[in-house]
DNA sequence: TCCTACGATGGACCAAATCCAAGTCAATAC
DNA sequence: GTATTGACTTGGATTTGGTCCATCGTAGGA
């Protein structure tokens, strides 16, 4: 079932057919797509629907925080819809592949007071880089 | 004096009005500028440096590992030549403001095998985010 | 001082994202 | 069921960040 569907229908969302595959598209796990990767799903589904109303919607998500925008080192952002359960990311250098992963501990316990510049920090966010088995057996 | 130029001219790079600009603007603490702030600044010293250079330039110093390439929320890439040195970032959510900080630790012991997903993990990167004093007092 | 391979140039080009004015439609009210 | 309307969608133009390439210039070695 559509997890994030369900949600976006009960916070009161304007359900239309362009917005609802947009979100039927990011729903999962481990799903990093960008922008174009979502309106080329999307196409497939509702061939009618526009780049813009994918930027639009995707950009909308975001801001109700149900998606989360990650910045990557390719041009492109990406979209994460597991903005539900706190989690950081896992990619590999080779060739791109990313994983959600939930590390223990609290990473905001190791910056020392004196690091932080008086900023009232809110979040951390960290970003491990590696090969994956694939790319790793060269 | 310049540790970047000192180190770039040790290792032999080949030294150009150019090149000796744009590497004396990233030249410094928490500098994490885009290109085009970058080009600004070096076009202040030498009106004639084109972007072209500036990009080619960039892309160089982040090849020899003399400087870091950060992606970050907005469209722009940064560029911090304080590569020598491991560190993390600090980044006000308000106005954009970055600051280098050096948590403690090893956030690599905080990640599960088994939620490595058979990775071979090299890197950790971590960013704080959070509002600046300046942004908090509104 | 001369040579030459490496670097610089700028203008064309590309990709990601945004903007906008006009058309469409979901949800509410009747 | 119909009318209404403000929110949503469209596609084409535009902006922005970055790359490419043929040609020209020059740093640094002989």
């Amino acid at each position: 079932m559509s997890d994030l569907l369900d949600r976006l229908r009960r916070r009161g969302w304007r359900m239309t057919a362009q917005r609802r595959v947009v979100a039927e598209v990011l729903d999962g796990e481990h799903v990093h797509l960008t922008a174009d990767e979502v309106l080329a799903r999307a196409t497939a589904r509702l061939p009618e629907i526009s780049r813009a109303t994918v930027y639009n919607t995707l950009g909308e998500l975001v801001l109700l925080g149900e998606v989360i925008e990650v910045a990557t080192n390719d041009r492109a952002k990406r979209y994460d819809p597991n903005a539900h359960r706190p989690h950081q990311h896992l990619v590999c250098s080779g060739c791109g592949a990313i994983r959600d992963v939930h590390p223990d501990g609290d990473p905001l316990a190791d910056l020392p007071p004196a690091e932080r510049y008086g900023f009232i920090i809110s979040e951390v966010e960290t970003t491990y880089w590696g090969l994956c088995p694939d790319c790793a057996r060269t």
